[in-house]
DNA sequence: AACTCGGGGCA
DNA sequence: TGCCCAGAGTT
């Protein structure tokens, strides 16, 4: 593909999806980095049930951090690993308040370290919140990555480099939600749908479907 | 690299 | 009902 031509795979995969499209809820980049580790494992939909209730008692870090494991699992009990995510929640609210002033630190080293905050959830706020070229790259990316030959590496962090060069760097933040949605409901693990593929042209993936008769 | 956490979504 | 996750941490 030229640079032209991904700039409208990408800008198509916007309506690629079906109605599931959802986003997190948040307000703030303390909120939004709650949300993003609460989402690990789990649907947009099911960490959005809970969220209003846990910001509503916990909107900032200096109050996250007083909550007991207990108080901070009673308002996530919902979602999957909740007991972990709790501990994390709390202990990350109390590591920003100590080593950054109760700010959302912006560079990876300082994200990583955070409980609860790996490879993906650290190049979500970089990219969404500071503007940086960095591509969350889930098991959903990584897959539609691999098959199509948009960015094809072992690892996620050849994967990673691949779609930074392949992306324009100023639709990165836009392209998130679309390559997930699209290697979650198109480029799909069992039964991919590529006829409403946009790339299945380019597609190097060896059992590509077709439409099924109506 | 393999294992664990876990309620939800989906077949 | 059983299988698989919009990952991260530990071994």
């Amino acid at each position: 593909m030229t640079a032209e031509e991904r700039l409208v795979f990408l800008k198509d995969l916007e309506g690629a999806w079906p109605d599931a499209q959802t986003e997190l809820h948040y307000t703030t980049p303390f909120t939004l980095l709650v949300a993003v580790v609460l989402s690990a494992q789990a649907t947009d939909a099911s960490v959005n049930k809970v969220t209003p209730a846990l910001f509503a008692a916990a909107p900032t870090p200096q109050v996250m951090m007083q909550l007991s494991e207990e108080e901070a699992g009673a308002y996530i009990r919902t979602i999957g690993l909740w007991r972990n995510k709790a501990r994390n929640i709390v202990e990350l609210s109390r590591q920003l308040v100590e080593r950054h002033g109760g700010e959302v630190p912006d560079t990876r080293d300082d994200l990583e370290a955070l409980a609860g905050v790996g490879r993906k959830t650290a190049n979500v706020i970089l990219s969404v919140l500071f503007h940086q070229p960095t591509v969350p790259v889930d098991t959903h990316v990584f897959r539609l990555a691999n098959r199509t030959g948009l960015g094809r590496g072992k690892t996620v962090e050849a994967v990673e480099k691949k779609l930074e060069k392949v992306i324009p760097t100023r639709m990165i933040r836009d392209s998130h939600h679309w390559l997930i949605l699209q290697g979650r409901y198109v480029c799909k693990a069992r039964k991919p749908e590529c006829w409403r593929c946009v790339a299945a042209n380019d597609c190097l993936y060896p059992d590509k479907t077709d439409r099924p008769e109506i």
